[in-house]
Formats: structure tokens, C-alpha cells, sequence
DNA sequence: CGTTCAGTTGACTAAGGTCAATTCCCGTGG
DNA sequence: CCACGGGAATTGACCTTAGTCAACTGAACG
């Protein structure tokens, strides 16, 4: 995973040449058509990917209605973490919204590099999980705080490619709110 | 620390003696009045709090309104870690609602620790952070796919502890409602 | 007792949801 | 090149949920 070893380099600076060697190589490589998944719902999810280009989504079902958790887009991780490191079956889905092309680690893998009592790659790990606590809690504040528009706003300020790639309806389940709705508020700010 | 050492025991099993005894050593106890805050706004957090016993909230102030985070009782942990890491100022408050015995480690001494290069350290710092994680992926979730009612049943099942310490105004800042509007979800509940 | 403050209740308002109709956009086939 | 079909987006009318504001109840405490 040359490839993969030298985007790496770029987001794992701080870490030394073997640990970022170590963990590249430890993924493969998969093509995945728009519409296939990456993980359905009652399966224990068993990888991590990262993907190379593509557009991928998560997303809950309940009562029949589909909501969405993420968006995860080139040079992203995806995975459910939950059902990973419990090892239960997950009621997260992860389909592909693009053509995508994604490296792959298993959770075996991730294992044996964690078994290698490397101080630095457990300091890799733990830098992970805490950029995604701050960008989880970050989410959960705008949704107690913030209401459809502002989250709206905060959504195309921070993430402008995501209104290019993905169709309106879909970021207005990401929202939490109806596409009628979203129309409504895209229309009052504009 | 002996007394934090002996919960720490409890609470970090898979974790060497050592680890834990250094960890726990670390922290100075302090005892806080009910109103007395552990943070403020504005301020940089320096600190990793983990209640002996008491009660504290996190909010935040938004237009006037306060927007409450997290509750933590006895034997939990508390911080802003967005400040902390990013070490940036809060626009986080922690604030007691009982008094309150903490004990308090500073982010030096913890980032002493982290230096120290030990596998187990970081490990248990991966491990706090993972957990950090999947609790606020849960409340985003909750947030995004359920309505009020279905937040307070969860509330009161998940911690059952809260509604008998914490008033229920404050339980309604929690779950982002007002409290007439709890009052309501109560009444249609029971 | 009276004061205070949490909690409840009622009347009205606002934000967002639902359902149906319509318009827009884009790809495909004639 | 144009016409058509189908899904995305918009719009309108109405409904539901939760917010606002004000009045009232009730328990705790001096």
C-alpha cells in the first residue's frame, strides 16, 4: 500500500515512519459500486475503512424512516467503532452514495499492530478516537442547541463539497429534518 | 491518593498496578460548595475532574439560554476536552449542584504520564477516549432519531439515579425541552 | 402564616412535519 | 434535436409537537 502509505505521511505527521509503514500496509484495497455496502445492519462490523475517493453515508432505520449519522467523504474513516469494539452486531448501515474506492483494515489486524505494544501506535489510536469524540460531541451540542437553520448553515460552512456531491434530500435526513423543510430553509436564507 | 487508587482498582481492572498507581497519585483531592464552579467560560481547561461524590453539570449559554451538557455523579469523570486538548478557551461552564469532593489531575501531569512512553499508559488514555466516544455517538444519535418522550424514558432508564438527585428543571435543559414541556411528557407517560 | 421557588396547567404561538400538487432538471430513446 | 419519463426539489394547505407566557398549586422553610 504505496499509495496509501504516502496520504498517510501527510495526515500522520507526527508519528515516526515505521508505525505509519505498519499501519498502511496492514489495508487492502476494494472497489465498491454507488448503491453496495459496506456494512448492513446485523452484522459485528469487523473493519475500518479509509477512503481513497468516493462518497459514502451511514445511517439508522426506525419506525421505517432513515436517518442519517454521517457523510464521509475522500480521505475519511468510516466503520462503526460501536459495534467494532463491543462486537455486536451493529443497526448502523454504510452504503456508498459514489462510485468508491476504499483501503480496508480488519479489526484483526488493528489488533496485531495494538499487540505490538508500540507506545506510538497506541498513541496513533488514541489521537483517533479523540478527534472523533470532539467531532461527535461538536454534533450533539448543534443538535441541542442550534435549530434546522442553523444547522443548515453550520453544515455548508464547514463541509462545502458535501452540498456539491450529495442530493438535498439526503442532507436534509442528515439534518433531521424533512427535504420539504430544508427547501423552506434554504429558501429563507437565501 | 490511597482512597483514589482503591476505585481505580475497580474501575481500570485490565490495567497493572503500576499504571494505575502512578495514575492515581497524580490527583489532588478538593472539596467544592454546591453553585461553585470547576470551570468557566472563557477560561483554558487544565484539568481532568473525577468526582469522589456530588453532583456537577456542564452548560452552555446560548442567546440567553442555557444549554446543559452532561450530568456527572459519584465516580465519573469530568472535563471540557475540547479545551484541554486543543487548549483554547472553554465556552464550556461546570458548575456543582451538590456539594461536591473531587478529586483533580492537571493536564501537565497527565501529559507527564503520556511522556512517560508507557504502552499501558497510553493504552488506558485510548481506552477513556474510545468510551468518550461511543457515549456521545449514542447521545447524537438519541438527539437526531428520538422525540422528547422517547429521550426521557431512555434518561430514566439509563440513569436512574439523576431524576432523584436533579431537580427536573434541570433535567429539561438536559434533554433540550422546557420544563412545561417535560411536565407534559410526564404526564403522558404515567 | 407568608415567602419562595419548583412544578403544573391553560391558552396561544411558532417551528417543523405531512400530504398532495406542481415544477424543475436531466438522461435516454426516437 | 426534440420529446418524454422519472426522480429531485419546491410550493401550498393543513396538522402536530414543543415553546412561550402567565396564572396557579404545593411543598419547604423561616
Amino acid at each position: 500500500m504505496r499509495e496509501l502509505k504516502s496520504i498517510f505521511d501527510q495526515i500522520f505527521r507526527e508519528f515516526s515512519e515505521e508505525v505509519v509503514s505498519l499501519f498502511s500496509e496492514a489495508f487492502k484495497q476494494k472497489g465498491l459500486k454507488k448503491g453496495e455496502y459496506f456494512l448492513r445492519e446485523g452484522r459485528i462490523c469487523n473493519h475500518i475503512g479509509f477512503i481513497k475517493n468516493g462518497a459514502m453515508m451511514c445511517y439508522y432505520l426506525k419506525d421505517g424512516k432513515r436517518y442519517i449519522d454521517e457523510f464521509s467523504l475522500d480521505y475519511e474513516f468510516i466503520t462503526d467503532y460501536s459495534s467494532l469494539l463491543n462486537q455486536r452486531p451493529s443497526n448502523k448501515n454504510i452504503q456508498c452514495i459514489e462510485g468508491t474506492e476504499i483501503f480496508i483494515i480488519s479489526k484483526d489486524k488493528l489488533n496485531d499492530l495494538y499487540k505490538k505494544n508500540n507506545v506510538e501506535f497506541e498513541r496513533l489510536g488514541r489521537t483517533m478516537a479523540e478527534q472523533l469524540y470532539l467531532q461527535w460531541h461538536e454534533k450533539s451540542k448543534s443538535l441541542l442547541m442550534d435549530n434546522a437553520t442553523e444547522r443548515y448553515i453550520k453544515l455548508i460552512e464547514n463541509r462545502t463539497e458535501l452540498p456539491q456531491r450529495v442530493p438535498q434530500y439526503l442532507i436534509a435526513e442528515y439534518l433531521g429534518i424533512t427535504p420539504e423543510s430544508l427547501s423552506r430553509v434554504r429558501k429563507g436564507i437565501s
